[in-house]
Formats: C-alpha cells, structure tokens, sequence
DNA sequence: GCCGCTCTTTGCGCTGGCGCAAACAGGCAG
DNA sequence: CTGCCTGTTTGCGCCAGCGCAAAGAGCGGC
C-alpha cells in the first residue's frame, strides 16, 4: 500500500510536481491489484473514481446494444483511464478489462477538484490525454473509412507493438495477450479475416503468431503494407 | 465589433460567469465574419487561436495524406471548437470551413491561461465539449465496425436534424446545405451509395430531397431503419 | 436567356470481406 | 494421461457496397 515514490514521480502525470504537492495527491490515491480479466469499471456504471495504470495492460471495451463488442484502445502502464470526471461525465462510457494481472492507483472523483487546484500539472496531464485520445479516436474513424480491412490490421499491430512492444530474438513481440478474435473487434472485422490475413503474413515472413500471441518479424515489412505498397 | 452581451451570455460556454468575469472574457475576443466555403483554420497549421461560432453552421474535415476527405463533425451555433489549446495541442488536427457564412468569436490562446483562471467554468466547458466529442468519436467507430452503411447513414441523418433541424411543413429539413457528397464523407461510405439510398427512402416516404437539401419527412420511419427495424 | 458547373441519379459488373461450418490445437483441470 | 474449453485455421458461397460510366437537372454567372 506505501507507494514507491520514485517510481511514480517519473510518470508524466506527475510531471512538474513538486514534491509537497505531489505527496498531497497521491495521498488521496489508492493502490490495488486487479487479476486478469476482472473489471476496474463497468460500462454504464456511475463513475466515482479515476485510474492509473502503474503496472500491467488494460483493455477499454464498448459494448453495444446489440451485444456487439468494440475495443476503443488498451492502456499502457503510465496512463490515466476512466478520467470521466475530467470530461464531465457522471458514467462510463466503457469497460476496463485487465487484460493481465494489472496494479491501478485509484483515486475517487471527489479529490479532483483538491488535486486541481493543488496540482494544475496533473490536471492539464489529464486533459492532454483526452485530447490525445480524441486525436487517436477520430484517426482511426479516418483509417475505417478510408482504409482496406488490411491496412487497418497492420496499422493496429504496429500500434500496439510499438506501445507494448518488447523485443525478443525473433522480433517485436506483443507483451500481453491477444486472441485474433480481439484484433477484429479492435479493427472493426472478424476474426476469420484476422485469421486469414496473419496466416497470409506470416506466409510472407511478416509476422508470427501463436495462441494468444503475435510477433512480428519483419516491422518494415508490415509497414509496408499498412501504406498499401507491398509487392504482391 | 461590439458584442450583444444578453444574447452571449446564455450560451452554455457562459454559464454561471457573472458580469465582471464575463466582461474579461469576451474583452480577449473579436468577433469576424466568415463566408460560405471560407476556412477558419487550416488542418496542419499551428494552432494560435481558438472559437466560438456564433451563427452559421461549420464543417470540421480532415483529409488524409492520400487526399481523402472525412467530416469529423458539424460544428453548431454556440460551440466552441479549434480548441487545440485545451487538448495540449499546437497544431489543429482538422480543418474548420463554413457551410453557410458565420458569425465566429475568436480569441487567441495566450489569452487561454488567463481565461481559465478568471472563469474557470469557461474552461471546464471547453473540457466537456471534447470529453462529449471523445464520446461522440468512439460512438462512431462503433457504429462503423457494427452497422450497415444504411444504418449509419440513417444515423447521420438523425444526428444532424436533432441538432441542426428547421421544423416546415413537409417535415424537418436540415438547414444547411448540405451534399450526398458530404453524407458520405460522414459515414464512410461513396455518394453513389448515399443517393441511392435516400433514392429508396423517398420512394417509402421517409424523407424528401433535392439539391444540396435533405427534409425528414418521417423521422420515425428513419429511427425504425436507424435501428434495422423496419418491415422491408 | 443561355451556358457551364456542380450536384444528383441510375445502371451494371465485380469483389473484398463476411457468414457459416467444420476441423484442428494448445493448455489447464481433474 | 485424458478430456474439455478456448482459441485458431481454412474452405466455400454469397452479397452489400464500391468503382466506373454516363446521363440528367438545378443554379448562378454572364
């Protein structure tokens, strides 16, 4: 529960705080661990708290009327999540999944107006994140109306691997588990065409998959095709 | 040049100032006029100036680098929006152009510090304006990687007539002009497709149209195809 | 009043990607 | 070790929507 200072002043939420200050806001936060596939919030839910990844990787998912499910983004150790009282939203708008055993800090929605007025840094951290995400939002509304079902898929996994890549003998490797089925629901298709598609690349020497797993070999390859301008 | 302050002072922007803080505020601002097809700011460039439209109704496009055109959103009279500065951002994302000719208050954001601090509930609503816009987005990729182009374009209809509708006799008809070319820029989809569906509404009744002109003449029938629902 | 530009409509053929179905495979529980 | 559950692969047929093409139709300018 005693936060190990060093490591989290380094995040850039917390960037330019001084060291009072920065003690007052973390002292209003909590840390807790969530286990893979359990929630941190539930879409639809009143939102009374706020998030920060400090370990582990979480899945922001939407679900729709129909019972169709959507990944809006996955979060990166660092980042704030479920920031609605900073977009003045009193719900959800979506589900936090962990998609591994992850550690949150957890602040509730009542000490953002102290944490503001203490620590504007953090505050404007936060909003920078919004509009990062709106930013990302709006480029992939861009990419799906524009894009080929292909390119879409390999700009996903470029992505992703560059947020949450590791590097292994093989090549970049995905650091979290990630079935096809939610690669489709990241690019707006389905698994089969995820399926075919990896297989045809991994065909190619391009990627490498596994259960749960994708490593791809050949980055500039995959770049390539994301612009559309491989050989066939 | 000189502002009608009563009629200001009741945009959502304003809310809760009171005279003296308000006076600050809009002493940062001028007011310009924009003509159709105009440009308020350019998608790329550095962003020195943020909005308020006034009057008029604005297009917020982002093109790629291979030269497509999307229609992020239609900005309606008392938004804010090339809000670049409250999302951490110096160059705007989009561009904004006139649909019709508009009235735009303009402030630099050098004034955006001071503004913020002298009406903070300024600032929270340009926060809110994007945490809805991030929403908005999200709700878009959804229904993008869920629904059927009718569907969608069904809800682009009813998007814009709640929010930018003129109630006439026939029915309730957006009022701005507006393309088949631009609904499909919206929904991720070709004008061909676009007119041959609102062809085939027309033929059921469900809405009228004409050049540059789109009147709902039954927007329950076009909530039942919105939502996959109705007889064929 | 005529011309030209932009916007719209419609036909036709094609194909990317989906839906369905079935078989396969890795990993964990018992 | 075995069986089950979850995830993956692959074949096949189909169809929604696109691309192309060409012909109309308002509207503004001259």
């Amino acid at each position: 529960m005693t936060l190990d200072r060093s490591l989290i002043a380094g995040l850039p939420a917390f960037a330019g705080l001084e060291g009072r200050d920065l003690d007052a806001v973390l002292a209003r936060a909590r840390s807790s661990r969530f286990p893979k596939d359990s929630e941190v919030f539930s879409q639809g839910a009143e939102a009374s708290s706020f998030f920060l990844l400090l370990n582990g990787h979480i899945r922001v998912v939407r679900t729709s009327p129909e019972g169709h499910q959507v990944i809006a983004r996955y979060i990166n150790e660092g980042e704030l999540f479920g920031i609605a009282v900073a977009m003045g939203r009193t719900i959800y708008p979506a589900s936090a999944v962990a998609a591994v055993d992850c550690v949150v800090l957890t602040w509730p929605n009542t000490a953002w107006p102290e944490i503001q007025a203490r620590a504007p840094a953090f505050g404007a951290s936060a909003y920078q994140t919004i509009g990062t995400r709106l930013q990302e939002t709006q480029a992939q509304v861009m990419e799906m109306s524009t894009q080929q079902v292909e390119q879409r898929i390999a700009h996903a996994l470029l992505r992703i691997v560059s947020q949450s890549g590791k590097k292994t003998p093989e090549g970049i490797e995905i650091d979290f588990p990630i079935t096809r089925q939610d690669i489709a629901e990241m690019t707006g298709t389905t698994l089969h065409t995820v399926s075919r598609l990896l297989s045809a690349w991994e065909d190619e020497g391009i990627v490498k998959g596994s259960r749960q797993k994708v490593v791809v070999t050949d980055p500039h390859g995959l770049m390539l095709v994301a612009d559309n301008r491989r050989r066939k």
